[in-house]
RNA sequence: GGGCCGGUAGCUCAGCCUGGAAGAGCGCUCGGCUUGCACCCGAGAGGUCCCGGGUUCAAAUCCCGGCCGGUCCA
């Protein structure tokens, strides 16, 4: 933000109630105040935290700031909304929900629906990881997770709700009246916001040194050509629910306030012996001017409250570091919490791998503190604190979460052993860890740098200084990044195609009107080359995981295959197999391949059913993560910690076939989105988000209801059939189901059948006989090996007994052909030369030609050198070589092995000492 | 989605850097010792060195591609 019109700051509020505006002596911000003797802005890091000083209302918790939130802005005209997951999965964006406005983007934000209240409040359970390294160091400024209130308002052109006056009011008497903050010690600083692509002015409002709310006014769209006005003006506001509970409370961090219920508990838990409340004052009133990034601060300020408490330096870093472990383990606990709740599957990538990395930094910590503490029990504890409370959803999937949670344990536990083996090996080879190996083991293993020296130290290896950028030095490694969120569709048309279809009025959708038509008729409106788009289609493009129809067009006399079919926007174009010039405005009769289109209808119905089913067996995580439906089967991918078991496969099955027995209707609605969420949730959007104010909600009874823009079956029994025909995993985290209906079922059925009597064909006999047969024949091959092996084995002995052998310096120098016996070759080598005091050369054919292979007794090491016959046999058009005791030479040639033989033993005589 | 690490006996792994006769411990089988045991002693069986290609006289080892797993990061 370069130049500001500070007239976007000056409120006929502030005047009214006498507010001045003021510039920061330490940051040079401006703010308004009524303290006419204020010259700082109030805020971290331009001031200590004092607010404990204040009059202010006392003791409440949590609870009790965010029902005193919600209640003061529903008793001032808002509605309360209920709040989202932190599983952000209506934006392909984000991962996370990082903030209550996120609830409303982009489908609100962006004008296209309307909000489900306006007025509205909103708690909104937020989770941030950017700055999870602070978390527990700040005594509090920073969490993973927080709760945001926000109460926020829409104003459009033609309808205006409030804006900058009412909005800093309102937190003014919020702040004022609820909380009986004495009005001159709120701050109003003035702010810029921008985010997601919006941007506005914003204060920020401080009170005894803790920010406790930011009020954003969105009024601009971010252009290449700077800042331009939108029509909607959002009023975004943030008030942080956990810092006001603190505010109110006469504890040192707000950790204290927020898990009062397991303070004394945790600490025993973790044998940690609690911070002298001394030293924890003085770093509390001193934490809001720490920066945490800078090694300077952080000194400063444990050396600080080091003199404060009066203790050495040494120690209170000691103590306080230990503190912030402490409290990293109840944040990050109760983060993993929420995030399992909602439905995250830890993995190695996406949002999984988020919950990863939290259950990893929480399992760290308990290490690093030595405690005796499994990770799952304190979630537990965490999981029924906040499931009474805010998340009953944490109840509810108990069971999930304390089972994912020991995984993920297991997990841990498993590469903490396979680093510290790779430690050990390191220390086979060297007696330094350098910063290198530092990098790779944290990279490869997870194993950070403190880990590996407590390690180390007990090998008794030296470990380099670990580089104060640590971490930018592993980010550097990963060079650049593959694109942030998930991935978006690709173009399927040629641009100009694209353009051009635009151009044109959506397409009527007959196949929505009635999925069970087959032929229609509808006027041309356009035509480019082998593309056509019409008034109205039957023909389904590709969309929703479905595949498009095909059949046949027929127009001013030609007829014409529809190949291919997509939607550009609300058109579709189809796709020809030859061009229709000159047919424009002409009526064109269409007839789509039913088959093709019913098997798919089916297959998409299945889906749904599917998973309903994987819903009821695996649990309410199972989310889809991808589908595809092709006329020969489907297959839907979820997000699941393991691939299922058999019996799970067979239940599941059962189940899916159990509905289509069951004859259930599948009713088809268009209805508006905000009472489509209300009634049914998110999990309306399996398939993706469709940015629209009304949605297609697709509804199979009791048992499965999606926003799904495909064509169904009207009745379950219509399916006829499902058969789970393959289960894999795809990913960490993500299994892969593959089904066949209908009478797909049948031709599946047919080519296992093939594939048993072809099979059965080789085997000799028919396919009931198969697996007898089969295991007949393994057990034959098993004994075939074994007897090969014997025979191996006498050859070689064979070979040994027939060797000629001479006698040199009290050397036994044996010699043999073994034809084409490798193996006996090799078995005999090892034979003649077990004695000792003996070389064995031995022939064989390999190839087009002749290898010699020639051994030395392991006594004879330092005394033989068989390389030394390289050039004689080199000589005699061989290479090869070896070491001191055994060397191979090979000759592409064919040649008569006696002769060699023969001239090698003389050649080792030559060579003899 | 990308970087890095790994895949060798039923299990856990060594060997790979520096190419040259496939190894250890546990488990298994048999024998001995023992009233019994997570005892001890001896012998033995057990291998697609992940798959495919390349380099080489020679590849578990080096190179390329793929599959699978781990880990860090988007």
């Amino acid at each position: 933000m370069s130049s500001v019109d500070p007239g976007e700051y000056r409120l006929s509020f502030f005047k009214r109630e006498g507010f001045e505006r003021k510039k920061c002596r330490y940051g040079g911000e401006y703010f308004w105040t009524l303290n006419q003797n204020q010259d700082h802005c109030n805020d971290a890091p331009c001031v200590e935290y004092y607010f404990w000083k204040l009059p202010r209302r006392r003791g409440m918790s949590v609870r009790d700031a965010r029902q005193a939130f919600i209640r003061f802005f529903e008793k001032n005209g808002h509605q309360p909304i209920e709040p989202r997951p932190v599983v952000a999965r209506w934006r392909d964006d984000l991962y996370l929900t990082i903030a209550s406005i996120v609830v409303f983007q982009p489908h609100v934000t962006s004008g296209i629906v309307p909000p489900p209240a306006n007025p509205l409040v909103i708690v909104q359970p937020s989770i941030r990881l950017e700055d999870i390294d602070h978390v527990g160091v700040t005594l509090g400024r920073h969490l993973t997770s927080f709760e945001m209130g926000g109460h926020h308002a829409f104003n459009y052109e033609d309808k205006r709700i409030y804006w900058k006056e009412e909005t800093v009011e309102l937190a003014y008497q919020f702040f004022t009246k609820e909380l009986g903050i004495p009005p001159e010690h709120i701050t109003f600083k003035e702010s810029w916001w921008e985010g997601g692509g919006n941007a506005g002015p914003s204060f920020e409002v401080t009170v005894g040194g803790l920010e406790l709310a930011t009020l954003v006014f969105m009024q601009y769209k971010i252009t290449e050509r700077g800042y331009e006005p939108i029509p909607l003006k959002i009023v975004d506001t943030g008030y942080g629910i956990e810092r006001i509970a603190w505010f109110t409370q006469d504890k040192p961090t707000a950790f204290h306030v927020i898990y009062a219920e397991l303070f004394p508990w945790i600490y025993k838990a973790l044998g940690v012996e609690p911070a002298p409340q001394k030293l924890l004052w003085a770093a509390a009133r001193d934490a809001g001017r720490l920066d945490p990034d800078n090694p300077a601060s952080l000194r400063q300020f444990y050396e600080k409250a080091a003199l404060d408490a009066g203790v050495s330096v040494k120690e209170a870093r000691e103590i306080l570091l230990r503190e912030a472990a402490v409290y990293s383990i109840l944040d990050h606990t109760k983060t993993l919490a929420l995030m399992l709740a909602d439905g995250i599957v830890p993995s190695n990538s996406g949002e999984g791998y988020l919950a990863r990395l939290v259950a990893r930094r929480a399992l760290r910590l308990i290490t690093q503190l030595g405690a005796d503490i499994s990770l799952s029990e304190i979630v537990e504890r965490q999981a029924k604190l906040w499931g009474s409370d805010y998340y009953p959803q944490m109840i509810e999937t108990m069971d999930y979460i304390l089972r994912v949670t020991s995984l993920e344990e297991e997990r841990y536990r498993r590469s903490l052993e396979r680093g510290l083996r790779e430690i050990e090996r390191v220390a086979k080879r060297k007696t330094v860890i350098t910063r290198d190996d530092l990098i790779t083991l944290y990279d490869s293993y997870g194993l950070t740098p403190d880990l590996v020296a407590e390690a180390a130290g007990k090998l008794g290896l030296r470990v380099e200084e670990v580089p104060h950028n640590f971490y930018a030095l592993v980010a550097r490694r990963h060079g650049a990044s593959g694109g942030i969120g998930r991935p978006r569709e690709k173009a399927i048309l040629p641009a100009d195609v694209a353009q051009w279809a635009k151009g044109f009025p959506a397409t009527q959708l007959l196949f929505h009107q009635d999925p069970y038509m087959r032929e229609f008729e509808a006027k041309i409106l356009g035509v480019r080359g082998v593309y056509v788009v019409l008034d109205k289609t039957a023909f389904y493009p590709t969309g929703g995981g479905q595949l498009h129809d095909t059949g046949k067009i027929t127009v001013c006399g030609i007829e014409a295959r529809v190949v291919r079919v997509e939607k550009m926007g609300d058109v579709v174009v189809h796709v020809l197999d030859r061009r229709l010039d000159n047919c424009e405005g002409q009526v064109a009769r269409g007839v789509i391949d039913w088959e093709r289109r019913y098997s798919l209808m089916r297959h998409h119905t299945s889906v749904h059913v599917l998973l309903g089913a994987l819903r009821r067996v695996l649990g309410s995580h199972i989310w889809q993560a991808g589908a595809e439906k092709t006329p020969e089967k489907a297959r839907l991918d979820v997000t699941h910690y393991e691939v299922p078991s058999r019996s799970e496969i067979a239940r599941i099955e059962r189940l899916a076939n159990t509905v289509v027995s069951s004859r259930i209707p599948v009713t088809v609605s268009v209805i508006d989105r905000n009472s489509a969420e209300a009634k049914y949730g998110m999990r309306l959007y399996q398939g993706g988000v469709p940015l629209s104010a009304r949605i297609r909600v697709v509804k199979i009874g009791d048992w499965d209801v999606e926003a799904c823009f495909g064509t169904h079956v009207a009745n379950t029994a219509e399916i006829g059939a499902i058969k789970i025909v393959n289960v894999e995993k795809l990913q960490e985290g993500v299994v892969r189901f593959e089904i066949v209906a209908g009478s797909q079922v049948a031709a599946y059925a047919r080519e296992l059948e093939q594939q048993l009597e072809e099979a059965a064909k080789l085997i000799g006999g028919s396919p009931r006989e198969l697996v007898r047969r089969l295991k007949r024949v393994l057990d034959d091959n098993a004994t075939l090996k074994k007897k090969m092996k014997e025979l191996e084995r006498e050859i070689a002995q064979h070979i040994a007994a027939n060797a000629s052998s001479r006698e040199l310096c009290g050397i036994k120098v044996y010699a043999a052909n073994a034809g084409g016996f490798t193996e006996a070759a090799r078995e005999a080598l090892r034979m003649l030369t077990r004695r000792g005091k003996s070389i064995a050369v031995i022939a064989y054919k390999r190839g087009g030609g002749v290898a010699v292979e020639i051994a030395a007794s392991r006594d004879l090491q330092g005394i033989v050198d068989l390389r030394r016959i390289r050039d004689k046999l080199a000589t005699l058009g061989f290479k090869g070589g070896g070491k001191e005791l055994h060397v191979t030479f090979y000759s592409p040639k064919s040649q008569d092995t006696s002769i060699i033989l023969d001239s090698l033993t003389t050649a080792i005589q030559e060579c003899g000492d």
